[in-house]
Order: structure tokens, then C-alpha cells, then sequence
DNA sequence: GCAACTTTGTGCGTGCCTTCACAAGCGACT
DNA sequence: AGTCGCTTGTGAAGGCACGCACAAAGTTGC
């Protein structure tokens, strides 16, 4: 269906690589660290049913989502899951390490190097910058936060593949620059400004501002409608979850 | 246009908190802080197109954006700053402040209750919970860390309207239970589970290893196209920001 | 006071995503 | 071996959001 007529698709995880909608990249994320979960209690296979109630998401839309990356399902069953893990391990580029740098170590980016939800997951936090002179030299986790002015070297030298921003919001359009400059094609950008980037580099923004914002408007709509509050939600919610998570401090 | 036939509309700021959409808000947030950072610069007006350039987006998406808060654009010069921001606060919900109860003291948690942005921004922590006995009493920015089982009094006490949790995953669904139980209608989640709540609350999730994920996946796309890069990235582009925004270490 | 320019506000076409609904397929039970 | 029940995979429809392009409206200059 999605089956792009050109090329003589090689492989079925290439075949998946391209036109999977960004939105069910995100879910197939979620319903990767589910099926973890289910693996660890001893379960060998779910039904879109059982993993759609797990992740919150509609059941047509989950085997759509799956569907994406080809057929691991057995009809009158369901889902072989140590089989779907392996397929979505691939898919997500998962199955080979990826390094990533943190450029920033303040607050939020103290928090994110201490992360453990990260290098257990695939992504060891391989680098750590800053330009504070008391910061450069310390050790985080293990690794030794170094000038930023070293990002190009380092990030080479490394193979760094995923840069992440949490710097102030006025160095981070200099300090993505380096890392571009540095190979790094994807970003995950904490900073409150909005990165200019060339085309071919992909930039994801979290921004916490933000989305206390988005509640706080949801705190104003829910009290100006009253007691009319449960028509009013019914009529305006459909989704909660943006795509994002795992933070075990 | 998008004027409801029904309810004689009683105020402009209550008209506009009907039927906005979800993805609009988002960005409304985006352009309040960019509205933000040109006032201080002394700037008197702004045009759709130059205010779009600067926050990344359509100008014609922006101004149906601004559309939906109502007419506050002078055709011929643009939107006055100050006029335009008055507006936006009153429908983010900023024109009054909203308590922020934090449970999950942790890593993250850490992080968040001693980011300055939050309070800068109308968002001031006023409640922090755990449930280790080594950081209850203790003091972060001048607040003290409650036990979680006293979420529901302090909660009503100090006027609690949204919930931040960071805790860990298994933690994460009974400090939600408790929040709600308080009276707390809107949460952001950053822990790495789903939570269930009952069709008023609002939840929002914030999940960081998704994120890195996302970005994986990227990764490899752009690995396995090769020297297609730009050719692939044109097709599959179209949004990076998802809305989020405003870490300050 | 008029004309030309600038910028907003929005109707409309387009494409993506979601959701429903159902046929095809697989296992279990008899 | 056949039938029944369950679950996947997907065609098609609906809804939402995006972006274009233009008319309305206001300003500036003469």
C-alpha cells in the first residue's frame, strides 16, 4: 500500500525508512518501551487490543503504525513481541549506538547528563561542553565536560551523531552551529529559540515554557466554561500525549 | 468566521477560548515569548511577516493563529506589541498566576524547580513532594519538600492549578491519582508511563527518550538514503518544532 | 482629497492523519 | 478435516491543519 513503486526495495527495514508519518514515529517509540515492559513480565506476544490500551492510543491507528514497518503479526493471535521489539529496534536505528553530545551543563543539562534513562536506552551521552570556566574539567557521570570551543574535534573524533542544546537561549544558534559544522545532523534543542538550521539537519525542540503555557490555557478554558466543563472537553480534547519521554530521575 | 452561531458571545477573550486549535496554542506560546524578547528591544510593531521569520513559521499560519484571539492587527502597519501580548496572555490563562505543585525531586525535578523561567513566567513552584526521607524537610529555591502524602491538603492550601511530575515511572500513576484528587485538572508528565485520568484532566507528556528516539530514527534514515539526503529530507520534512519551549540552566 | 502601497484577515483547495469497518488469515476445538 | 472465533491488515471516508492567494482596510505621500 505504502509500497513506493520505484526502487527494488532491498530490505524490508529500508522499505519502512521511508514515508513512515512522523506522528506514528513518535507512538512506535512509546510502544517500543511498552513492549519492553511486557517482555520483562514474561509475556510472548500482545494483540493491538491489549498494546493500544497499554500506550493510550486507538487500535487501527497502532496496527497502522505497525503496518508501517512491515507484517510481524499473526492473525487470531496478535504480536510476537520479542520480534516486533527486534523490528522496532531496527527501524528506529536502535540497533547501533548512538553518541550523543550535550552542550550546556546548567541546570537542565545536569539533570540530562545524569540521566540513566539514556545510555540504558541506546543513547550514551558521549560528550559533555559548556564555556563556564568553573564547569570545563569537571567530571559528570564519568566524563569530563570539555570547552565548546572543542565540539568539532571532540564530536568527530567520537562519532557523535545526536547533539542535544540546553544552554542558555542566546548561545544556542552559535553553539548549533558548531555542532553542524561538526557533522551532527539531529538536534534536540532545549534552548528557547527557535534554530536556524540548513535543510538536511533535523531539529527537535522541548520546550517547558511552552508547554506549562499550553495547560495553563487549558486551566482558563476549563474554568470559563463552568460547570459546562465535561462538554466543553469532550468536544475539544483527542490527544494528550505530544511524544516524548522517559525521565527517571 | 469562526463565530459560533450560538451564545452571545459576552467577551472577546471568552470567544476566543472556544475552538482554538491545539497546534495554534502551541505556537500562540511561541509568538508571546518572541513578542516578549522585541518589546524589550524597544520595538513598537511587528508584521505578520517579520514576527513568522522569527519564530519560524507560515505568516499566514501566524495570522490565522492571531485570527482565532480576535482582530488585533492594523491592516497597513502590523500588530502593536504591546496590544497583541495583553491578549494572548489573557488567553494562555497568564493574566492571573498558576500555581505549580512539583512531585518528584530527583534528577529532573531538581532541574525544574530551579529553573527561573518558570516563575519568570507566571508559573511559580509552590509545592514541592517526594517520598524520600532524605529530601523531605530539605529546601530548593526557598521551598520546602513535602511528603507526597501531603499532596492533598497543601495542594488546596496554596491553590494548586497544574501538576508537574518526575518521578519515577512506577511512582508516576498514584502521584497523579493524588493530584487529581486535589483538585488538579492539568499535569505535565514527564515520567515514562501513560497515565490514566478521568476525561477532565488535561495531560500533557513530556518524554525525553522518545525524543532521542525520534531522532534516531533520523539518524538512520538519512544514513541509509546516502547521498539522496536532500532529495529524501525535502519529502519527509515539514515540522520540527513540536512545541515546547524555555530552559535557562 | 486622491492614489498607490502595505499589511491584515480569510475563503478555499490540498494533503496528511485519524478512524471506522470489513475482509482475509490463522489457530483452536470438535 | 471442517468450522468457528479471534485478530490482523487495509480500503475508504472524514476531519483537521496547512498554505496560497486575494479582497478589505488602513497608511503614506503628493
Amino acid at each position: 500500500m505504502t509500497k513506493p513503486p520505484q526502487a527494488g526495495s532491498e530490505d524490508a527495514a529500508a522499505a519502512s525508512l521511508r514515508s513512515i508519518p512522523e506522528a506514528s514515529v513518535a507512538r512506535l517509540a512509546v510502544y517500543l518501551r511498552m513492549l519492553g515492559e511486557l517482555a520483562e513480565q514474561g509475556s510472548e506476544t500482545v494483540s493491538s487490543d491489549e498494546l493500544a490500551a497499554a500506550t493510550g492510543v486507538n487500535p487501527a491507528k497502532l496496527r497502522k503504525d505497525l503496518s508501517y514497518i512491515g507484517s510481524y503479526g499473526i492473525r487470531g493471535v496478535g504480536y510476537e513481541i520479542a520480534a516486533l521489539v527486534r523490528q522496532l529496534e531496527r527501524t528506529l536505528g536502535l540497533d547501533h549506538l548512538q553518541a550523543v553530545a550535550l552542550v550546556g551543563v546548567g541546570n537542565l543539562g545536569h539533570a540530562l547528563a545524569g540521566y540513566s534513562g539514556f545510555g540504558g536506552r541506546g543513547f550514551p551521552v558521549t560528550a559533555l561542553f559548556d564555556v563556564d570556566p568553573d564547569l570545563v574539567g569537571i567530571h559528570i557521570n564519568g566524563i569530563i565536560v570539555e570547552h565548546v570551543r572543542s565540539i568539532p574535534e571532540i564530536c568527530a573524533e567520537r562519532g557523535v551523531t545526536i547533539g542535544m542544546i540546553a544552554t542558555p537561549g542566546p548561545a544556542a544558534q552559535g553553539v548549533c552551529d558548531l555542532l553542524v559544522g561538526s557533522g551532527v545532523r539531529c538536534i534536540l534543542n532545549f534552548a528557547p529559540v527557535v534554530l536556524q538550521v540548513p535543510p538536511e539537519v533535523e531539529v527537535r525542540k522541548v520546550d517547558l515554557a511552552v508547554e506549562l503555557q499550553i495547560l495553563a490555557f487549558h486551566v482558563a478554558r476549563k474554568h470559563l466554561a463552568g460547570q459546562d466543563t465535561a462538554t466543553l472537553d469532550s468536544r475539544v480534547n483527542g490527544h494528550a500525549a505530544n511524544g516524548s519521554g522517559g525521565m527517571l530521575p
